[in-house]
DNA sequence: GCCTGGATTGTCT
DNA sequence: GACAATCCAGGCA
């Protein structure tokens, strides 16, 4: 199976462009890797994005060029990966909600505590099975490292659902979420 | 400096 | 179906 990096040039368009092309990419981190199913949009013009008021210490690697790495700590006790996309200064992201496990399923299973079904499909989870922390924050995905996005050459889903996004408390009505159906 | 709220998950009723 | 757990970033005084 040929497996290339992901070009950055792919990942610096609109994240709404990008998104939906994201879906059946593989996100690799060290032996464990998983295919994307399900990623959200997020836009700087929008207000449920981090990057809305602006660049802050947070948030400025959603204003760097596209492919690099944004893992945020939510709730407490979950992170969240996403993947930077657009111009430089954009301040565009596409959030990584729920993999399929296609490598390292045994590892991820031993980070998940033991517990061997639905290893991937939350975005609190899928950084748990992957080991992304906020250390990982600003990592290039495309310069062939530990963590990297690649192609196998499976295409994106020939069909894809469209729905509102998940878990937000604003701009809750924009169908900016994208499934690939199971 | 302090206070508030969050792009979630697991567990209990 | 409902709620508690738990820490950090951002906003405001």
């Amino acid at each position: 199976m040929a497996e290339r990096v992901v070009e950055r040039d792919f990942l610096a368009r609109d994240a709404l462009v990008v998104a939906p092309e994201l879906l059946g990419k593989v996100l690799v981190s060290g032996p464990c890797a998983g295919r994307i199913v399900e990623v959200e949009a997020y836009r700087s013009d929008e207000p449920a994005a981090h990057s809305f008021r602006g660049p802050t210490p947070r948030t400025q690697i959603m204003f760097g060029p596209a492919g690099h790495l944004y893992v945020y700590f939510s709730y407490g006790m979950h992170h969240c990966a996403n993947v930077v996309t657009g111009a430089d200064g954009d301040g565009q992201a596409v959030l990584l909600r729920a993999l399929t496990p296609v490598r390292g399923r045994e590892l991820m299973a031993e980070r998940r505590h033991g517990r061997a079904a639905h290893l991937t499909d939350g975005p609190g989870k899928l950084c748990q099975a992957l080991a992304l922390d906020l250390s990982h924050t600003g990592v290039d995905l495309c310069a062939g490292g530990d963590v990297r996005l690649v192609d196998d050459g499976t295409p994106p889903p020939s069909v894809i659902v469209t729905t509102p996004r998940i878990g937000i408390t604003k701009a809750v009505d924009l169908p900016w979420r994208f499934v690939a159906p199971p």
